[in-house]
RNA sequence: GGGUCAGUAGCUCAGUUGGUUAGAGCACCGCCUUGAUAAGGCGGGGGUCACAGGUUCAAGUCCUGUCUGACCCA
């Protein structure tokens, strides 16, 4: 067993390739199958942990923002498995939804329902279906290669048969519940390619265009007798007006002219001189004051409108232009519509699919409303309610496949009543832990207290069908919700195989409340909103409630999530409504939402600016994990925004994978050139490894909270903060032992070393699989279990007093640094002067060694090159002394304070046990600096003598030997011949260190000669010729 | 216009219930070290904690307002 050895360890790694080689190994072996199988599922809690894949949408290949929940995704779940619960993680395809059809349609080079009409609907899904397929395996490779692990066989895709089939469940229970309904809902809408644009079309580059708009102010003639203004860049939509609205905090002016009252808000009447210059001001009133009052109808194709041609009070009005007054028609305008369904006004839309004017609108029926504008302009002067007829310039929003200006249009939509289970969503909401804390009461509960009814229909093909049927004669009304294959396959006698359009159109029945038998039951054309099926994923994915029931009820709702800080209102939102709707339960116990991952220059990553560097690239230049812990570690998990270097990355490499690698890399050289290695052990009683041992519990116990918290960034932190004591104090302090090949110091750095890893294994699976498995020879990490501080060495005392002697040490360094005393050269004496000095007895050797001095002398003495300095404690001060507090701190800090046996006061008030401290503040000058805690400090005798001076050329001497060893090429246990050309003087110096020059150079013999200097020694020219001896007795 | 978050060193960010002299990494400068060495250590400069008020004995931290930025909503 002893007898095994490490692996040979390359001292200077190529990360990827490491990582290549891993990942095959996990490939061959299929270790990610054995971590689960290792963790069989049981009942549920607590055994399993439930983690829910958002669905990427793959029609594109995967940035960096994918990469980064990718790695949450992937290291959240290891740490979960490592803890001994089982995680099934299932990958999940998003397939439907405009981004599919727009893709489709600019490769197919066809554009809009007419065209898609034209082209096949058929045809057109399926190329959808291909297309959005396209690049699963360009994802699979890159979530392969970043060291995710998640189950690419068994995954889900929301265009699979079964995910529909419940989707269509949700859709009929929601409706069972009366959480369904049909409106109507205003859209920018394309009259030429026939569709309703979504929010992201309409915010696209390039959509808003400037553009000359006939611009109408128009008298409405109130029935308390004055006129009322309003301004319209639509002339058109005026005769479905219904209602006008002012804010009700704006000032209205009345005036009069030509014997007619009108009124307008004060602030717009400057821009009316050119008419009202002549009239007189007869009154003000306030917005709020005209709220309410009634007026005629311009036009009376609406004119019996219930509720309707009143004037309403509205936020959004402004006198930035216009009048003050808005002109509201409740169907082609969003805000018109909110404005008038509070008011209990309908929404009327003369308008056709093809932007033409209905028969409602009887002298202008089936003409373009654009073109119509001149007509009812025309209409309105002779009238003669016109008042002011120009252009208006202005932004404005154009369709941006065809160019031709978009008009607001209200389109019959289905709708989930979210207002209806509003409460129940705020409640449910406690229950879950958000990561960070703020979005729970922050964004997403804002978001959920002003929560609207949710728009779940599209008019589109490619999706999931919104399942209703109805009657096509409105003479026989009926409407048929499915929620099931077999409720289709009952009443239309086929099976269905594809819930896709057009075959689910085809499903066509005669109407059974019809007795004429003419009329037919027909879907409606409409699909559902793609997030409607990502918020079904929890059950969807397991096809519920068709199968899986029990299955469901042991997984719902899940444990965790993790997507990017928009998804409080897209996945994390939809989620929610359905879990609460369909289940009354949260979908999810605890989410973490990230920030976005931004370009090297702090702006979005952008293809064009070239501002990020390629993560493939980066996989193959520093390695997955290097970019994993570069994320995982940032302030990105903390919510917000975080810029993509280069450097960043290369920082990462060097500061937390290569200290890693390193110390593997030194003690498989100790513990192999010694033909050993090492094994779990902890009872070492050497106190740097008892103390490396209870910093590596301290550590453990540290990533296990911070992991639990799902904190990352300061699980990072921990972990990174631990190699630093471990390659800058353990490893260095203890190089001898290991190049003696001490048993312990191999042993407890292996056992340390295998914590490590296991800790590791989330943040850098990778790197952590390869030093693991070399040092322990299984098959990998992430079949291990979670360390428990347990296991190692608790000793906080020692932890303490070990932390001191670094602090007496860093100290020490840093005096010889203000006194110009190299290390190299020995000093006589070190004092450390503090009231518990005598803990650090035990350490004087280590002491000795680090600063390099002949002796480290301990004393609760207050030394003489300091003097005492009072130092208040404010946080006991304060509760006595109220407002004398700040007196004492004043007094104190002028050096007002004196000390009377054991009475201390300052100025003329004692202070009290725990109020104050005594601490040292050092002489300047001195060769002494004051310890942290200023209870104590550190002296050094900086005086240089004739044999300390010597001992230090012999070490000198020593180290450009060495140096020229690796310059030979030599290896670390090659014995040399050495041949020294130097002076009679500084060779006669060099006598007494001879011994131990040849010792440290592993000399086996030492030759005087002349030689052409080739080196430097104490301003000395000398030669140092080194050969490698014939004999190496290892 | 409203909401959420943020504003701390040249850059990226920590900063725990208010408490003495506000920290880290990077970058810069200087020094040192080297049998882990194309690596590492020590030290230094660099801060009106966005601004203005307020609460308090005491504010980077709590409150109010303003400004700036990101995101969301309108």
């Amino acid at each position: 067993m002893t007898d095994r050895r490490y692996p040979p360890v390359e001292s200077q790694p190529s990360f990827p390739a490491i990582e290549t080689e891993i990942l095959e190994r996990w490939k061959n072996d299929d270790t990610f199958a054995a971590s689960l199988e290792k963790r069989p599922a049981g009942s549920g809690e607590p055994d399993e942990y439930v983690f829910y894949d958002g669905p990427p949408f793959a029609n594109g290949l995967p940035h960096y923002g994918h990469l980064l929940t990718g790695f949450v995704k992937d290291a959240i779940p290891r740490y979960r498995t490592m803890k001994g619960q089982r995680v099934d993680r299932r990958f999940g395809w998003d397939c439907h939804g405009l981004p599919a059809e727009v893709e489709a349609e600019k490769q197919l080079g066809i554009s809009g329902h007419p065209e898609v009409a034209a082209f096949g609907i058929e045809k057109f899904n399926e190329y959808c279906r291909t297309s959005v397929l396209r690049y699963t395996n360009e994802w699979e490779r890159y979530v392969t290669r970043q060291a995710r692990w998640v189950d690419f066989e068994n995954d889900y895709k929301t265009l699979d048969l079964p995910y529909m089939e419940s989707v269509m469940w949700a859709f009929k229970t929601l409706h069972n519940k009366g959480l369904i309904y049909e409106g109507y809902r205003v859209l920018a809408y394309c009259w030429r390619c026939e569709t309703p644009l979504s929010n992201t079309e309409t915010r696209m580059d390039d959509v808003y265009r400037d553009r000359q708009d006939p611009a109408l102010t128009v008298k409405f003639a109130l029935d308390s007798g004055e006129k009322i203004l309003a301004w319209t860049t639509t002339p058109w939509t005026l005769p479905a007006n219904l209602a006008l609205a002012v804010h009700p905090d704006v000032v209205y002016a009345v005036i009069e002219i030509d014997g007619e009252q009108l009124i307008l808000a004060e602030a717009r009447l400057d821009s009316y001189e050119r008419e009202f210059g002549e009239a007189q001001r007869v009154g003000t009133l306030l917005g709020s004051d005209l709220v309410g009052r009634t007026y005629q109808p311009l036009f009376d194709y609406f004119s019996d409108t219930e509720s309707a041609f009143r004037i309403l009070g509205a936020d959004f009005v402004t006198t930035q232009d216009g009048t003050g007054v808005v002109h509201l028609a409740p169907g082609f305008g969003e805000e018109d519509q909110n404005v008038c369904l509070e008011a209990g006004i309908a929404t009327v839309c003369p308008m056709d699919s093809h932007g033409c004017y209905t028969s409602e609108v009887t002298p202008w029926a089936g003409q373009h409303v654009f073109e119509a504008n001149p007509a009812v302009i025309k209409h309105l002067k002779q009238v003669g309610v016109v008042v002011r007829h120009d252009s208006y310039d202005h932004s404005y929003p154009h369709c941006w496949r065809c160019a031709e200006p978009l008009v607001y249009r209200a389109i019959s939509s289905w709708f989930v009543e979210v207002t209806a289970v509003k409460q129940r969503m705020l409640e449910l909401n406690q229950q879950i832990t958000w990561v960070p804390e703020h979005l729970k009461e922050g964004s997403f509960g804002k978001w959920l207290a002003n929560a609207r009814d949710w728009s779940i229909s599209r008019n589109r093909f490619w999706g999931s069908p919104i399942p209703v049927w109805k009657s096509d004669d409105p003479e026989y009304p009926r409407l048929d919700v499915y929620g099931s294959l077999a409720e289709l396959e009952r009443d239309f006698g086929v099976v269905v195989t594809d819930l896709h359009r057009p075959a689910v159109d085809d499903l066509i029945r005669p109407n059974p409340d019809d007795p004429t038998g003419r009329s037919m039951m027909r879907r409606v054309p409409e699909v559902l909103d793609c997030w409607f099926e990502s918020g079904s994923m929890p059950f969807a994915q397991v096809h519920y409630p068709f199968e899986n029931t029990e299955w469901f009820e042991q997984h719902y709702p899940g444990d965790f999530i993790v997507e990017y800080i928009g998804q409080t209102r897209g996945w994390f939102y939809t989620l929610h409504v359905l879990a609460t709707a369909l289940f009354d339960r949260p979908a999810f116990s605890t989410c973490v939402s990230h920030g976005i991952v931004l370009g090297d220059d702090g702006q979005k990553m952008s293809k064009s600016l070239r501002n990020y560097p390629d993560p493939m690239v980066v996989f193959d230049t520093y390695g997955a994990d290097a970019m994993r812990w570069y994320l995982l570690s940032s302030a990105i998990l903390r919510g917000s925004d975080f810029s993509v270097t280069e450097s960043g990355i290369r920082e990462t490499v060097r500061q937390v994978l290569l200290p890693l690698w390193n110390s593997w890399y030194f003690l498989s050289l100790y513990a192999n050139a010694e033909g050993t290695s090492g094994t779990w052990r902890t009872d070492s009683s050497n106190v740097l490894d008892r103390y490396i041992l209870a910093k590596t519990a301290q550590m453990v116990e540290r990533a296990t909270k911070d992991l639990d918290a799902y904190d990352l960034f300061a699980a990072c932190s921990g972990i990174r903060e631990f190699l630093d004591v471990l390659t800058n104090w353990y490893i260095r302090r203890s190089r001898d032992r290991f190049w003696e090949g001490d048993k312990d110091a191999i042993d407890t750095l292996h056992t340390v070393l295998d914590v490590l890893c296991r800790v590791s294994a989330p943040l850098l699976p990778l790197l952590s699989e390869t030093v693991y498995t070399g040092l322990t020879g299984n098959q990998s990490v992430h079949l291990a279990d979670w360390p428990s501080a347990s296991e190692l060495v608790s000793d906080p005392e020692l932890v303490l007093v070990m932390d001191r002697v670094r602090e007496v040490c860093s100290v020490a360094l840093s005096i010889r640094k203000a006194h110009a005393r190299r290390v190299r050269l020995p000093l006589s004496e070190l004092t450390v002067s503090h009231s518990d000095a005598q803990q650090l007895s035990g350490f004087i050797d280590i002491i000795a060694d680090e600063v390099n001095v002949k002796r480290v002398s301990l004393s609760h003495e207050t030394s003489a090159a300091a003097s005492a300095v009072l130092q208040v404690n404010p946080g006991a001060l304060g509760p006595r002394l109220g407002g004398r507090t700040q007196d004492v701190i004043k007094s104190v800090k002028s050096g007002d304070w004196r000390q009377e046996g054991d009475q201390i006061f300052a100025g003329d008030i004692e202070l009290f046990e725990g109020e104050y401290s005594l601490k040292m503040a050092v002489t300047p000058g001195a060769a002494s600096a004051a310890l942290g805690d200023g209870l104590g400090m550190v002296t050094l005798n900086i005086e240089v003598t004739p044999e300390l001076a010597a001992e230090g050329t012999s070490r000198d001497l020593i180290r450009l030997v060495q140096q020229a060893r690796r310059e030979a090429g030599l290896e670390v246990s090659d014995r040399i011949t050495l041949t020294l050309g130097v002076s009679d003087a500084l060779r006669n110096l060099m006598q007494p260190f001879l011994e131990e020059l040849s010792s440290e150079t592993l000399a086996t013999s030492l030759r005087w000669a002349d030689g052409e200097a080739n080196t430097n020694l104490d301003g000395e020219a000398i030669f140092i010729g080194v050969e490698r001896a014939s004999i190496s007795p290892r």
